[in-house]
DNA sequence: GCGACGTGTTTTGTATACAAGATACACGAG
DNA sequence: CTCGTGTATCTTGTATACAAAACACGTCGC
């Protein structure tokens, strides 16, 4: 379930198994980067991540080429590659996007998920909203992108799923780096609250404007948690340190 | 001018220099694909390709892979790539997220367009209009395809004209492969009438609506071109034949 | 003492070599 | 004569080897 957020739009007749390496390596790559493991503008030395991952350069490159394209990665000829800055102009960036998407997702899943699509992706709901009040927040975090992956995959349309999936890694660095706090938490809560229930209603012009809000009340957190990581000059690490 | 389709949001300062072998392949083979010398089904032998550009199968590789991601090319495990089909349903698949995008595309371009970007798109919509008058099939769709582009560096954001980019070479391919209809193509010279009228007025909503529209006529001359190219069986060469 | 140049080392970009899976054809059994 | 199986060949997936470019450091000149 978790992993493989690449691709919920696998349609399940013609079951492409997928390349063992070179593909494999491409979502651990993606899942270092995004949840912060490796960390933005780290120079990715081939050498040593090749040792690390036990596979030789060339399935390696190709991950880290393939990630290029997400933007996760960038590469300088003949100076390797290194992982991007999340900066704010980023953000700023890919949200129109992804609004853009999203409204589209939100009127095709109203209109034509199936009934069982509905339910799973209400079940889902419930459970997270039982993390949320458990405080759970990785559980809360992979039960969320469940929800939106399956949203994706009601609204019929494998293109549209790829190309919000690339943009979606982009965005969830940025959750990960920047702690969510409790009071946004409250309000993303409520947020998919009414997401749900304009699903189970299939109002497709509520859901297809619910989701780009939902997206826009998160950049406004996140540019306020960007901000105060953006001038950390005055107190790196002092800040801990001052309490001794 | 032409070639290069797919980075027309290069920032100036950045200045990435192209990694010479692999992005060069990626551009001709996607060329290839798009205007049909690579057929639609067609295997793509690595050895062979090899041999005609003269580079090894590494770089070859590469650029497979990137434009799978594209959609251009399926790759299966150990049964090598081909050509993806070029089929009603795939349009009517990228068509709606190509619209979501261009609406954005209109409304930023009309807001964040500089005076000189504007008339560098009218310049450019005056010598298409002279190859219509002329007929000049090929400089027209050059000339089209410029002033797509320049709409999307003037709407600012760098990730939408990599989104558009991407999604866009699958349209174009259907374009080449279907022929334009003289009534289609005059159709298309009126909106693009009122397209540059839009954006010379700044008309946010109105650029934001047309864009999507000009796709949408587009989506429905090619149902019928492909809807008559589908079934070929009842006379595939005879038509030409039965003339004698 | 400071700066520029040159050499050595590292790292990337490309080519080639090897291994595993897939296709095609031929041979044999029914 | 047809169908199944086994082998041979080819193609892909991965690893390694080679070449060129970039970096680092030391030396030489001013």
């Amino acid at each position: 379930m978790d992993g493989n957020h690449q691709s919920p739009h696998q349609p399940p007749g013609e079951a492409i198994e997928r390349r063992s390496l070179g593909d494999a390596l491409v979502e651990r790559l993606r899942t270092l980067i995004v949840e912060g493991a490796l960390k933005p503008g780290e120079k990715l030395n081939e050498r040593v991540l090749c040792e690390r991952f036990g596979v030789s350069r060339t399935p390696l490159r190709e991950a880290i080429s393939l990630l290029a394209t997400e933007g996760l990665i960038a590469m300088r000829p003949h100076k390797g590659a290194s992982v991007t800055a999340v900066t704010l102009a980023e953000l700023e960036e890919v949200f129109p996007v992804m609004q853009a998407l999203e409204r589209l997702t939100g009127e095709r899943a109203a209109a034509l998920a199936t009934a069982a699509e509905i339910e799973g992706i209400a079940t889902l709901h419930d459970r997270m909203i039982a993390c949320y009040r458990r405080r759970e927040r990785m559980a809360y975090f992979h039960l969320n992108e469940a929800i939106h992956d399956a949203i994706l995959v009601a609204a019929r349309n494998p293109t549209l799923a790829a190309t919000t999936q690339s943009l979606a890694s982009r965005i969830r660095r940025a959750r990960f780096q920047a702690n969510l706090t409790e009071a946004r938490w409250a309000e993303a809560v409520a947020e998919h609250e009414a997401i749900l229930a304009a699903l189970q209603a299939r109002d497709g012009a509520g859901l297809g404007a619910l989701l780009p809000d939902h997206l826009a009340a998160k950049l406004i957190a996140l540019r306020a948690a960007l901000a105060a990581d953006a001038q950390p000059e005055t107190a790196p690490a002092d800040v801990a340190g001052d309490g001794h």
